[in-house]
DNA sequence: ATAAATGTTTAGATTTGCCTAAAAAATTAT
DNA sequence: ATAATTTTTTAGGCAAATCTAAACATTTAT
């Protein structure tokens, strides 16, 4: 059965709030994501009920069925190819990628997805240290670390971010930071959070909102 | 102002169409090109002609305004240059593109399509040998000759399709013909207009309905 | 345990794009 | 010139996706 882009755009949303929220995504809550009010959601819930896309019962939230999560997930991977190839061929910077991706995620080609993929060379994470499910929905979810949570004198790896909003990857783009810089803790402010780093030679200061939305991995780990 | 894609896909279909009726396309002409009803097509009518994207007066057809003509133009930039991203890139027959593009054309973004205008190396013509529109909207109208308007012993090179069919397409690929080919014309029956050509070496024979949907160029012209 | 607050659903409208059936205008044929 | 035919428009409805306002459930606090 054919999904509306609408439909599609409820089955992402409700696969990325299920990580947050296991026991079934509420109706505010969605609404929120979703941009919209929490009647239009409760209509919307009712029509992917019947479709079998999730198991909804009034007043309990919403989880994905099993074929809405491979529904969701095919939205998820042609999203992230999409972004990559912005990047990677047409000379995007990853905080001009999203809204066009939003766009191109809902095109409904078996084929096209297959060959961006092959294109694109089988990749595994997107532009913002994503990862790209493959061809059969399979995609890692690795534990990533937050540079944050890193100590002083260790030296870590930017492999991704949890804010991909245009603002704060410009601010990244700013200062020197992308997927793969290099970052050292020189030294962490206990009285609110923020730390002092090295990247690339230069010493920065970098502030706890900042260190709870980039993702590193140590080195050598 | 935003278009929506069904507004999108009748001015596309007014432009393709204002060629065959330039003092105006009825209602009825392009109900049958958007494969919908006539009363419906009056209702769109009157909404993009209130967006001022068409020129209507009840019961005289409809033709693209100045700013209409831009936007379908713009569309029809976009199919081309996708179909072209189709079969150059990602290994997509001829025959395979339409449906696709249908969907990708009506993307928003500027700089996606400069990009990717920019990506395919600003190319001219599309796989069915059809002008691409630059990002200012000019393209070339070659006066293009049918297969079946050349004569005895006279040597062309095919150039472009004029149906676009995937069943006509299909039906050139079995049978050697794409741009680019070299078609002699060994003999012409005056009876049913079929013609004998000589196609890189052998002699085939190819009926009228073919000739008048085969797009050539003369030899050395 | 009951009241207050929060979260969710229902009821009724709206807009877009489409439909059928019927009316009106334009064209064609006698 | 008038009748028949064709083309086009109007009128009234429907489904999708949204909204506001009001009703109903559930949770939290006293």
């Amino acid at each position: 059965m054919m999904t509306t882009f609408s439909e599609e755009n409820y089955l992402k949303s409700i696969f990325h709030l299920e990580k947050a929220f296991p026991s079934g995504v509420g109706t505010n809550v969605l609404a929120e994501e979703m941009e919209t009010k929490a009647s239009s959601v409760t209509d919307m819930l009712k029509k992917l009920s019947d479709k079998n896309l999730v198991e909804y019962k009034k007043y309990q939230g919403v989880k994905l069925s099993a074929s809405g999560k491979v529904s969701a997930i095919e939205v998820v991977r042609k999203h992230r190819l999409w972004e990559l190839f912005l990047v990677e061929k047409l000379n995007f910077g990853w905080d001009e990628v999203h809204d066009i991706a939003e766009q191109l995620e809902h095109i409904k080609s078996k084929k096209l997805t297959y060959e961006l993929d092959k294109f694109l060379g089988f990749p595994t994470t997107d532009p913002h240290g994503d990862p790209i499910p493959d061809s059969e929905g399979r995609f890692k979810i690795s534990k990533r670390t937050l540079l944050a949570e890193m100590n002083r004198d260790e030296t870590c790896i930017c492999i991704g971010v949890r804010d991909s909003s245009a603002e704060f990857l410009q601010y990244l783009d700013r200062n020197g930071l992308g997927l793969g810089t290099e970052i050292k803790i020189i030294d962490k402010e206990s009285f609110d959070q923020s730390i002092y780093v090295q990247i690339e030679g230069n010493e920065k200061y970098i502030s706890s909102k900042i260190a709870n939305n980039l993702y590193v991995k140590r080195k050598n780990e």
